[in-house]
DNA sequence: TAGATGGTTAGCTAAGTGACTAAGTGAGGT
DNA sequence: ACCTCACTTAGTCACTTAGCTAACCATCTA
């Protein structure tokens, strides 16, 4: 239902994982922890609202969990707002800050949300 | 602002107001008031929300104020946001209830609302 | 098998939102 | 001038939601 879609989109913090997933197709949770600087379980609870809007799909590998785009099709929602969103963030401290990210480590990132 | 447009578009009844608006171009409060069927505050702070995310503009004239969409650009929000409404709303109440409120006499409309 | 680690779920609080009623504004009608 | 009518704004209340902490589940490692 386009509502779920609408209500999965009306929200800074989820634009910003939407956006970042575009940029990288694949992102860990604690990358996008990292990302938005909120708690672990803002974060899951968040990307739960994309999934069951059918936004984002997840891949469990090990103890770690992956994160995708479920498809941006052409004419789709998820395609418009990408789109917006590039436009809008042209520089803006996200990206750096997401290529930062991840370049690290993955063990060292998280390790330093912990400690 | 893309966030201002998914917040706007977020609320079941306002996207009833831009469905009905995408079929009739033009309408008045009390016709919209009379649709969604809840007090005429409620769809002016509606309508309101839908004015400052710049995807409706209203018209005065006497004393009555007509609505209508702001423009419906190609691989614009509002334009996929119709077209899945569409899809989602075959026969759906909202249309027939529609076409038969623009059927009717404005002023005979207006008073049945009020009396 | 016990402990550590990554992520999720549960429960709480504060802020935001949608509905209502009541009061206000602006354009006509008498 | 006054009243009525169509809409807007202000104020209130119930419900929702984004954030947190704490507890939990699943997986890897020693």
């Amino acid at each position: 239902m386009i509502i779920d879609e609408m209500k999965a989109l009306a929200d800074g913090n989820r634009l910003r994982i939407i956006h970042a997933l575009s940029q990288y197709d694949e992102l860990c949770a604690c990358q996008v922890i990292e990302l938005l600087q909120v708690t672990g379980a803002t974060v899951s609870r968040h990307i739960k609202i994309l999934i069951d809007a059918g936004l984002v799909i997840s891949r469990k590998d090990g103890k770690w969990v992956y994160y995708r785009l479920a498809g941006v099709a052409n004419g789709s929602v998820l395609e418009v707002v990408i789109r917006r969103l590039e436009a809008e963030c042209r520089d803006c401290d996200d990206k750096e800050r997401l290529a930062e990210i991840v370049s690290c480590d993955r063990n060292e990132l998280c390790g330093r949300i912990k400690g």
